[in-house]
DNA sequence: GCCAACGTTGGC
DNA sequence: GCCAACGTTGGC
């Protein structure tokens, strides 16, 4: 799950309450689609910075509860405020995203070396998705580097 | 349903 | 700040 570490970082993560935020404001159907059919309790989550300095993993966490209807579209000062969204018909999820642990960084440059990560979505030229999907094989290849 | 225009994302 | 890439919008 990427987010720009100027909105949420790994260490608004680390401070929040329970660790626990509400991943709020993905306004991309795939993206949502991901929270609403593929995502499960106890997941485990990637958390990417993008956007940023230096880009790559910065911790661990796991999907905590269900999607739920995402608050900040029927919030009229929220920058994710969406007119066209309905308490009837709520056109945006959001999901609970709860810390395992802080991490080193690692990098964009250095995933660019793993081969084993050479496929991952999140790394595809042109992704601009927020939640992508991780195989079994690249998650063992994250948390193998990470021990490093 | 097509497609051009536009806005956004994200790495550099 | 630049630029490539992509998703969304809206006219037809």
């Amino acid at each position: 799950m990427k987010s720009e570490p100027d909105e949420v970082s790994i260490d608004n993560l680390v401070r929040a309450r329970r660790q626990t935020l509400p991943w709020t404001g993905v306004r991309n159907y795939q993206a949502r689609n991901f929270m609403r059919d593929q995502m499960q309790p106890g997941d485990g989550v990637l958390f990417y910075h993008s956007c940023c300095a230096e880009p790559g993993v910065a911790g661990l966490a796991h999907i905590f509860g269900r999607a739920v209807p995402d608050t900040t579209q029927f919030d009229v000062d929220s920058a994710y405020f969406d007119p066209k969204s309905t308490h009837d018909k709520p056109r945006w999820l959001q999901i609970d995203v709860k810390l395992e642990r802080k991490t080193r960084l690692l990098g964009l440059p250095e995933m660019r070396s793993v081969p084993e990560l050479a496929s991952m979505r999140v790394l595809q030229r042109g992704n601009r998705l927020s939640i992508t999907p991780v195989s079994h094989d690249e998650w063992l290849a994250v948390l193998a580097r990470l021990d490093r």
